[in-house]
DNA sequence: CTAGGACATGTCCCTAGGGACATATGAGAG
DNA sequence: CTCTCATATGTCCCTAGGGACATGTCCTAG
């Protein structure tokens, strides 16, 4: 039930329509909450049939812009300071490493060189994004801020993961023998 | 469709049941991909009907146990090494932090402290279970060698977002005048 | 000998999400 | 004037996952 709160949010900085909720999605959050456009649009009927939200506007193309209510409002802070927070990961490639020992040397290899890269990128995206904002491309406006926070976690977490590919590629596949530990 | 291949891989480790795989599911686990234990029931019956598992024993309490086939071995090595990798990640935390800014300084500060407290707490579990390892409490095999690096990912990615949710409690919730940057 | 708890396996239903497919409309290129 | 592309909004179906509920079985403590 999150997107519900996602797409709220979003529209508590301001009308948009659906079209531009989704691009939103898939540019900034594409990594983070991914959501594809028929889920957008079906839940902004919901939410504008439960009164959260109201058309703002119809433009040309059949475009549809929304407008949160004070009610809409309500609820995305009802959702922020009362509910809790959810917590789950579902990381494949996590998953995956448990069964790194049924995969050969090379194939380990080649993979986590493909995963590092993986990361390195999204984290060098997220960095120049970061950078942007900090130039003060996008202003300084309290939700500005809010994404800049955004974005450092999506540098850290993937910075964090590009290392571990790295580090990973230096554990010795199996230790028969003795002690020399590992780090 | 990963759960599947999840269980095949545990499976490869060595025979075991429903509840076996349930509890490592949770203990281990838990945090990176999640499983209840009536999928993980309903999905060994389907891998035993395709032939990738067979019933390896009945024990006491309607006990199976299930040993992983040749087919079973040879789908996981296809799906490690064909499949390409899913780099979906859904965290509502960080899908939150984009909207701080609808939060008063308060509750944000209480909510950030518990983040921190909470990923902290995590990245301790699992360096502790990566210190019993490293002393060699699960011995030496390749498998425990797969998990320490599993491990590792969730110390370091977990870690990563405590010191994001500390570095986050720094930041000025807006900058309406000049030029002091955020890093 | 009996009651509670851990072991062990399931059914059922509902929602969220992925992805293929469909369709209308306006702008700009040639 | 027509074709193509970007804009814009949807329908439909299928699978994965969450969670409540149900049931059987063995052990152990009192």
């Amino acid at each position: 039930m999150s997107l519900r709160h996602g797409l709220l949010g979003l529209l508590a900085e301001g009308p948009a329509s659906g079209y531009d909720l989704a691009r939103r999605f898939t540019e900034v959050l594409g990594s983070i909450w991914p959501a594809q456009h028929p889920k957008i649009y079906a839940e902004l009927n919901k939410l504008a049939a439960e009164g959260l939200l109201e058309v703002e506007s119809e433009g040309p193309r059949r475009r549809k812009a929304y407008r949160i209510t004070d009610a809409g409002v309500a609820e995305v802070k009802r959702w922020l300071t009362e509910v809790d927070v959810d917590h789950t990961m579902r990381l494949q490639p996590l998953l995956r490493s448990l069964f790194f020992w049924m995969m050969d040397r090379d194939e380990l290899r080649q993979h986590l060189e493909a995963e590092a890269r993986y990361y390195r990128d999204l984290a060098e995206q997220y960095s120049e994004y970061a950078a942007r904002k900090d130039r003060g491309e996008f202003g300084y406006s309290e939700q500005t801020q809010s994404m800049r926070v955004t974005i450092e976690a999506g540098i850290r977490v993937y910075t964090a993961l590009a290392d571990w590919a790295d580090w990973a590629q230096t554990v010795p596949p199996a230790k028969p023998s003795s002690s020399t530990g590992i780090h």
